[in-house]
RNA sequence: GGGCCCAUGGCGCAGUUGGGAGCGCGUCUCAAUGGCAUUGAGAAGGUCGAGAGUUCGAGCCUCUCUGGGUCCA
């Protein structure tokens, strides 16, 4: 408050409020990642109920019933882009923390509302007077409830004022995730910024109009009390819930009596550094706020996203970080910043955020080395650009033109990387303008046509409702327990069971026929579902009289496994006794190469360094794939050394241990959690190399219990993922087992062949390669001298047409390329004239044609050409200067030139 | 997910209606100098990203794929 500002930091205020909320019985729950991580409709967390989304539809549990977290979140994509409007004011952010506290069919509006007004009043000392609470009031429709109740609680609460109260309607006071699903009506709690913001201003009917300038939305609470199930249908939910959501840098800007969310101490530490690294007067800072609040903002954001594991990039969350640098990289260079900088700025955030976000100082060094690579390589795409625009800047000016096409200025864009403004900045220096309305409609329809492509992601909600429907029979009939099917893919892999549920063609049925393509639930399952890269099993589900191959196992909803193959005998029915087997060999496959995929991974970071980050990874049964964050190509050096280390780890036979503990104690000990990994009570981990452990990472896949089971290791390809990206590809077992028979098979098959040993196989080919450089050197020479030689006999031949030297003679050549050497010759010695020359190259006649330039008035060679091309069945061209032609009937081949003598003869006499 | 652009000697690039693969830098050899900077002469080095198609003929046109760049969802 301007009147009495407090010294709290906002890091505090953060840890007071989830200090507030664990004194009331809650569980604090860490930010879950950026990225979500089973929500493919989302492309960035962006309110903290993400991670509780299941909990809400009921399809997910947790062991607490009230929760408590600050939540990381972005928006700057979708339905939620604020990213034009940040910098230019002083609340839009793309990045921002969320603080929320959660109440899963425990406490409700009573509880909610009486909490939140004690940790503002009470704790944080906010004047009661200067608080403001909204509640619901069907204005739109009149069809719900007004929420009297909630108003009710609010009159009881210690010194609130009621005439500061407000009924809002459905656009303010009712929240719904989706169309369909749970909602309910909210509580706003809105700040008085006080008189220094402007005179309060009212609604048309008297009330004070919270939207004015004077007053901040601090916190939304909502009660989640309905199911809508269609366009009017509310159906009251089983439980009740409560979520709220208050942004911290807003309510840290009005403790901090500050009212600009750039001059909290959120902010302050890398606006400080940037003035530092501009060289800026305070006043210059004042003068230059804008590009400031961008600079500090976007490197904040990127920071978190790439210490969630979001690279810069071309497309998806990857496009995202990379375009923010971007924007930060142009408005630093309005202040003289153009030279890579921002790992400066990020190494403060690391410091300022570190302590709470701990992927922010895990990942510090890759995050300081992901800008300035980023910085780089935008500055090279700038430098190409540019260098595009000044050529078309030459030719504006050769043409006199003033204004450059917008769709021009579009495609510089769109295609090079050149934003607008530099191209307008580098035409005014030459006194010339963009067409801004053209450009205009190009980034329209640009937009248009991106847009007709199906958006990442589009989850198939019929399919969803299916499997959750009979996941919630199941359950209810108590044919599964509450955590679905019993899925233990680590124990063994074959189970007796039974059939709990068929579908063909995406619906639920009692039985299926030999034929049938279905999907089979059974109650419990050995098979692994495809996750951490690995793919899932294959198998067979039999019983009495049946049988089904199942080509693959997936987890539509949580809870429930889904088996999908063939009914490949008899018709089994829901309910018949099942024994499942996962193809046996196969998974050993995949044990084997998952198993090598982390030793890899571990030797990866020996040779090249700690900078190694997994960035994806696939374990096949034939092969491993494994992406990790690496900025330059993996030499053969280290390629072979890696290899060889990861095979010595192999012949160690290291156990390989795997253990279930919280995440806490394995992260304390020194596991290695992997980007987006989600927050559990329970993680599993493996570990290898027993007391000294050289990997040990956090991985619900499937290993092979000792290293030597791997076989062998072989690295086949390394290669670019993406940019900053690079990919090994290997393969163990069976497949190397294989790979190395068959490259035996052909090293020993090429060294019989050249009748050599092994041994001496390279130094062998090494001198044929000689031999046949030096035969295929005299070869050509020996045939371009007999070409010639037949040349001066040739000559002879040349006649004198109205004056003209001309010579049309057929030759023997051995590749129709001599041809041009001949005719050089010819123009050489004779200095003026035509010559027309026909051979045959493997039955297949050759024509070319050459006029000196001092006689392409009357003859041009194309001409020629193209005519007696014709005879021979082919067609032909060139410059009036030089034409050549092929056919394909060899036969009339001197048909064809004596067509040429008569044609030039008429064209020189004539 | 969609649009556009690029891929030619170690590096940077040119190659215009389809008609003998080039330039600059670098590398190597020889010469000038006592040595270096430098200068001159000469040489090596390319399945024109991969595959298919059209054509008498493809670096160039068409399609597919791979890799990279870039913008948008």
């Amino acid at each position: 408050m301007t009147d009495n500002p407090s010294n709290i930091t906002g890091a505090e205020v953060r840890k007071q409020f989830i200090e507030f909320f664990e004194e009331h019985a809650h569980t604090f729950v860490p930010s879950s990642s950026l990225v979500p991580k089973d929500d493919p409709t989302l492309l960035f967390t962006n309110s903290g109920m993400v991670q509780f989304k299941n909990v809400f539809l009921g399809t997910e549990t947790r062991a607490y019933t009230r929760a408590a977290n600050s939540q990381k979140c972005m928006r700057v994509a979708g339905k939620h882009n604020d990213l034009d409007d940040v910098g230019r004011d002083d609340t839009h952010h793309t990045f921002f923390e969320m603080l929320g506290n959660w109440s899963f069919g425990d406490y409700y509006k009573e509880h909610a509302i009486r909490m939140a007004w004690q940790l503002l009043t009470e704790q944080w000392g906010l004047p009661k007077d200067r608080l403001y609470a909204t509640v619901f009031k069907d204005e739109e429709k009149g069809q719900l409830p007004q929420d009297d109740e909630a108003a009710a609680i609010w009159f009881e609460q210690p010194g609130f004022h009621k005439d500061q109260l407000l009924y809002l309607g459905r656009k303010d006071n009712f929240w719904e995730m989706a169309d369909r699903g749970p909602c309910g009506p909210c509580s706003e709690i809105h700040f008085d910024l006080g008189p220094d913001f402007g005179e309060l201003t009212y609604l048309d009917d008297g009330r004070v109009d919270l939207d004015g300038p004077r007053f901040v939305e601090l916190w939304n609470l909502v009660f989640m009390q309905y199911n809508r199930t269609g366009e009017n249908d509310f159906e009251p939910l089983p439980a009740t819930h409560v979520d709220t959501g208050m942004g911290l840098e807003r309510i840290v800007s009005v403790l901090q009596g500050v009212y600009s969310n750039y001059r909290t101490d959120l902010f302050t530490p890398m606006m400080d550094k940037i003035q530092e690294l501009a060289g800026h007067t305070d006043a210059q800072r004042e003068e230059n706020l804008t590009p400031y609040r961008v600079i500090a903002d976007h490197v904040r954001g990127a920071a978190f996203l790439i210490g969630d594991g979001v690279i810069p990039g071309a497309t998806g969350q990857s496009y995202v970080c990379r375009m923010i640098i971007r924007r930060a990289s142009r408005f630093a260079a309005k202040i003289g910043l153009d030279k890579p900088f921002m790992a400066e700025v990020a190494a403060v955030t690391v410091a300022e955020y570190g302590d709470h976000y701990t992927q922010l100082a895990n990942n510090r060094a890759l995050i300081l080395k992901a800008f300035t690579a980023e910085e780089e390589r935008f500055l090279k795409t700038l430098d190409s650009a540019t260098a595009q625009l000044d050529g078309i800047i030459k030719g504006m000016q050769a043409k006199g033109e003033t204004e450059l096409n917008g769709a021009v200025a579009f495609d510089l864009y769109s295609t090079y990387g050149l934003p607008v403004e530099i191209t307008r900045d580098m035409l005014e220096e030459h006194s010339l303008t963009v067409d801004e309305e053209g450009f205009h409609n190009a980034n329209e329809a640009h937009a248009l046509a991106s847009g007709k492509g199906k958006a990442l992601g589009v989850i198939d909600t019929d399919r969803q409702s299916t499997f959750n429907n009979l996941l919630n029979a199941l359950t209810a009939a108590g044919t599964l327990s509450t955590d679905g099917v019993a899925y233990d893919p680590y124990e063994g892999l074959d189970i007796e069971t039974s059939i709990v549920g068929l579908l063909k063609d995406g619906t639920v049925v009692d039985n299926v026929a030999t034929g049938n393509t279905v999907e089979v639930v059974l109650a419990a399952t050995p098979f692994y579902v495809a996750s951490g890269g690995q793919m899932s099993d294959v198998g067979t589900i039999r019983g009495d009289g049946w049988e089904i191959r199942v080509d693959d196992t997936q987890k539509p909803v949580n809870g429930l496994v889904v088996h999908i193959g063939e009914v490949v005998a008899g018709s089994p029915t829901t309910g018949a006794s099942a024994e499942a087997y996962v193809a046996v060999e196969r998974r050993w496959d995949l044990m084997r190469n998952h198993t090598a995929t982390h030793l890899l991974h571990a030797e990866l970071q020996s040779v090249l360094g700690d900078h190694v980050r997994q960035a994806g990874s696939l374990v096949a049964p034939d092969r491993l794939r494994f992406d990790f964050t690496h900025n330059s190509s993996v030499t053969a050096a280290e390629l072979q050394d890696i290899a060889e280390r990861v095979n010595a780890n192999i012949l160690k036979n290291y156990p390989v241990d795997i253990a279930h503990k919280t995440q806490d104690e394995a992260i304390a000990d020194g596991a290695t959690a992997l980007f987006g990994e989600k927050y559990g009570d329970i993680v599993r981990t493996v570990k290898i190399g027993g007391e000294n452990a050289f990997s040990y990472e956090l991985c619900g896949g499937t290993h092979v219990p000792d290293t030597a089971d791997i076989g062998a290791f072989i690295i086949t390809s390394e290669s670019s993922a993406a940019a900053g990206i690079r990919r090994v590809e290997a393969i163990t077992g069976r497949s190397a087992q294989a790979h190395i028979q068959t490259q035996l098979g052909i090293l020993s098959g090429a060294a019989s062949s050249l009748n050599t040993s092994t041994d001496q196989l390279q130094s062998k080919i090494d001198d044929l390669l000689a031999e046949r450089d030096a035969l295929k050197k005299a070869v050509a020479e020996a045939e371009k001298a007999n070409a010639m030689g037949q040349l001066d006999s040739i000559f002879t031949q040349t006649e004198k047409i109205g004056g003209v030297s001309v010579l049309v003679a057929r030759v023997d050549v051995p590749d129709a390329g001599v041809l041009p050497d001949l005719t050089d010759k010819f123009r050489q010695t004779e200095g003026s004239g035509v010559i027309v020359l026909g051979t045959v190259v493997k039955d297949r006649p050759n024509l070319i044609a050459v006029v000196t330039k001092d006689l392409i008035g009357k003859v041009k060679a194309g001409d020629v050409i193209k005519t007696i091309a014709k005879t021979v069945g082919g067609g032909g061209g060139g410059k009036p200067t030089m034409a050549r032609a092929g056919g394909k009937d060899a036969s009339k081949l001197d048909e064809a030139l004596a067509q040429a003598k008569e044609m030039i003869s008429g064209l020189l006499v004539g």
